[in-house]
DNA sequence: CAACTTAACTTAATCGATTTAGTTAATTAA
DNA sequence: TTAATTAACTAAATCGATTAAGTTAAGTTG
C-alpha cells in the first residue's frame, strides 16, 4: 500500500522543512527559484495533493454544502440535487445529501451531524413532521452560528434565511386556466391539506383562476388529503369516492400519483380523458409524461431551482463578512407543458 | 453570532486546561468526579458538540462514504442511494453523493477531490464512457492508497475490489418463463446491444428460458438498441417497426421507458394487453407500477443493492488491517412482480 | 521522617496544512 | 570595516481534538 504524500514526507526526503514545501508548491517568492522546481516536480511525479480534511481545519471552511431533503425517491427532488450538484461542482464545492424521510428527528439529527464542521452551510426542504410540529430550534441553532441556510420548494416563515420557491399559486392558476380556456366548468383538484406550503399555494391557485372567470367554485369539487408525498391506501379510497361522487369536467393535482391514480379510476367508470374530463397536474415528471394518456403538467424546473438555492447559498459563503442580513425569496417560474390529456385551445 | 464552543474555549471559561476538558468529557477516570460532572454540566447546557473536521484529521478516518454514480435521474439510482444513506446512517457514517453524468472526466475528477481525505471509502457505479476508454487508472489510484471500492450495478473486470450486481440472467429468465408459462409462444424482446453487459446477459436470459422449454427462438423477434439508458427517436421508430412486423403474443423489455413507448405502439395498433400480448420489462420503477394496464416487472431491488454494498464497505472500514485482499461479488436476486400486463397462471 | 504512591491535573506531541515570525549567511552601503 | 539589507530558509503557532508523558501536592508506607 502507496501511503498518500503529506507536506512533511516530501520535505523529508527533499530534505527541506516542512513550510518551504509548502510555500515552493505555492509559488512563493521567498523560495529560490531552483528549490521551487525541484519540489513542484516532485509533487508533480508523485501526484501530490493536499489533504482536504486538513486545509477544512485551517481554513475553517469545508467548501462543502449540506443538503437535506424529504426523499429522494421523488424526480423532482431528484432534478433539484442534479442542479444543486452542477453549481456546487462549477464553484469548487461538494455536496453532502442526506434524506430526512420526513422525519422530524432525523432532520435535526442531520443537521447537527452536519454543522458540527462538515459542511459550510445548508439548503434543505423541510420535512413534512417539521412543518406540523413547527419547531425550527435546529435551524435558527446553525443560523446563530454563522451558517448560512437557504430553503426551497417546503419552506417555513419566520427563519432568517433566503428562501427559492416555485411560484405554486401562479402555476396551479396556469394549469386550471388551461382547463377552463377549453371549455370545462366543473373543474376538480385533489390537493394536500394547508399546513404543506405547496398544498395550500396550490389550492389558491385553482381558487384565484376560476375568480378570474367568475366561475363559482363548489367545495365539493376540492379534496385535501393529508399526504402529499405518497399515495396511499386511505388516500386511493378517497379519490375514488371524489371522483365517482362529482360529476367532473377537468381534475387538477398537486402531484402526478394523484392523476395517475384518478385516471385509473376514471378509466374504470368509463370516461375517457380528455373527451370526458380534462387532467392537468404539478410536477412535470416521468410519469406524467409516459402515461396513455400522456398528462399536461405544470413544469417546476427543479433542476433551475437547484442551480439558483446553490448559487445564492455559494454566493453568501464566498462573502461572508457581509452581513446584511437581508435575506431574499426568489421565485422560479412554471411552465405549462400540454400534453395529451387536455383538449387543444383553438385560438 | 454565537461562536462554536470548543474544548479550548470551555477550558478557557472554567478555567482548566485543554486535555482536562476533554478527558472530563469522555469520563475519563483521571479526572475528579466534581470536576467532571462540571464541565459536562457546562457543556451540555451550552451544547458542545466535537468538530468533526478536528476528529477526521485526528484520527485519519472520515466516517464518510463516497458514492459516484452516472445519474441520479433514474429510479434505480435512487432507490440504490436511498439503501446507501440508510445502511450507513445506522452505521454512523455520512454519505456524499457526486454525479458523473456518465463523463469520464468527471469520475476521474470526482474520486481525485473526494479521495484526498474526504472519504474513507468508495461505491461506484462506472460511468458509460468509462467503460468504453477501459481507463481505470482513478480507481486503482485509490485503492492503491488504501481505500476500499465497491462497485455496483455496472461493473468492470480486473480492479481489487468488491462488487455487488444483479442477477441479470435470472432475472430476466424469470420474466420470460413467466410469459411461456402463461401461454406466450411468439415472445419478442427489445434489448440493447451485446457491448452493454446488462443487455447481454439480459438477452441470454432471454434465450435460457426458450431453450429450457425447447421453444426455438426466432432471430426477428430480438432488438437491440444501442442505448439502455434513455428513448430516443430513433429507437422509438426501431421499437414501432419491430412490434408492427413481429405477430409478437408476448415481450419482454430491459428497462421500462421501452415497455412502456412499446405498450402505446401496441395500443394504437388495437391490440390489447394482455389478451393479445402480454409484457414484462426489467426494473420495477414508478412508471410500471402505475401505467394502465401497469406492467409485470422484474424488481431489480436497488435499495436491499444499496445496503450490501454499504455494507460490504463499512465492513472492510472497520476492520483495515484485515487485508486478506479477497475480493468477492455479491448478487441480488430479482423477483418477479406480477400485474396486469400479464396473464395469471392457472396453477 | 524519608521514600514511595496516587489523585488530579497540565504539557506537549500529533493529525496535515498554512503563515507569521524568526534565523542565518551573503551582499551592499556608509 | 562595520552596520544594514536581503535572499532563502526554518521554527513555531494555529485550526480543534486526543492522548502519552510529565508535574505537582497530598497521602501512605516502612
Amino acid at each position: 500500500m502507496k501511503r498518500k504524500l503529506t507536506l512533511k514526507s516530501i520535505a523529508k526526503e527533499m530534505d527541506v522543512s516542512i513550510s518551504t514545501v509548502s510555500k515552493a508548491l505555492r509559488d512563493s517568492p521567498e523560495i529560490s527559484e531552483e528549490t521551487r522546481e525541484k519540489i513542484k516536480a516532485y509533487a508533480k511525479l508523485y501526484n501530490y495533493k493536499p489533504n482536504n480534511i486538513a486545509l477544512s481545519l485551517k481554513n475553517r471552511k469545508t467548501n462543502t454544502i449540506g443538503v437535506i431533503i424529504p426523499q429522494i425517491v421523488h424526480h423532482f427532488f431528484t432534478t433539484v440535487i442534479r442542479g444543486i450538484e452542477a453549481e456546487a461542482r462549477e464553484n469548487n464545492y461538494n455536496v453532502i445529501i442526506c434524506l430526512s424521510n420526513n422525519d422530524f428527528d432525523k432532520e435535526v439529527l442531520n443537521m447537527e451531524l452536519l454543522a458540527n464542521g462538515s459542511t459550510d452551510g445548508f439548503i434543505l426542504s423541510v420535512s413534512k413532521e417539521t412543518m406540523q410540529k413547527e419547531d425550527y430550534h435546529h435551524l435558527n441553532e446553525v443560523i446563530e452560528q454563522g451558517m448560512p441556510v437557504v430553503m426551497f420548494d417546503r419552506v417555513v416563515e419566520g427563519i432568517p434565511c433566503d428562501r427559492v420557491l416555485i411560484n405554486d399559486t401562479q402555476g396551479a392558476k396556469k394549469g386550471v386556466t388551461h382547463m377552463i380556456r377549453s371549455g370545462c366548468r366543473k373543474i376538480g383538484i385533489i390537493t394536500s391539506e394547508d399546513y404543506v406550503s405547496v398544498g395550500r399555494l396550490r389550492t389558491e391557485g385553482y381558487l384565484d383562476a376560476h375568480d378570474d372567470f367568475g366561475i363559482e367554485v363548489d367545495e365539493n369539487r376540492i379534496l385535501k388529503l393529508d399526504n402529499i408525498d405518497d399515495l396511499d391506501e386511505s388516500a386511493k379510497k378517497r379519490i375514488k369516492t371524489f371522483i365517482e361522487n362529482n360529476d367532473l369536467d377537468g381534475l387538477f393535482t398537486v402531484n402526478e400519483l394523484f392523476a395517475v391514480y384518478a385516471a385509473r379510476v376514471i378509466a374504470k367508470a368509463g370516461k375517457t380523458v380528455p373527451d370526458d374530463i380534462s387532467i392537468v397536474c404539478f410536477t412535470d415528471g416521468e410519469l406524467s409524461e409516459h402515461m396513455m394518456p400522456s398528462i399536461t403538467a405544470v413544469s417546476q424546473h427543479g433542476e433551475e431551482m437547484g442551480r439558483k438555492a446553490a448559487s445564492i447559498l455559494i454566493n453568501k459563503l464566498e462573502r461572508p463578512e457581509d452581513e446584511t442580513e437581508e435575506y431574499g425569496t426568489s421565485y422560479i417560474e412554471t411552465s405549462l407543458i400540454e400534453r395529451e390529456s387536455t383538449r387543444k385551445l383553438n385560438r
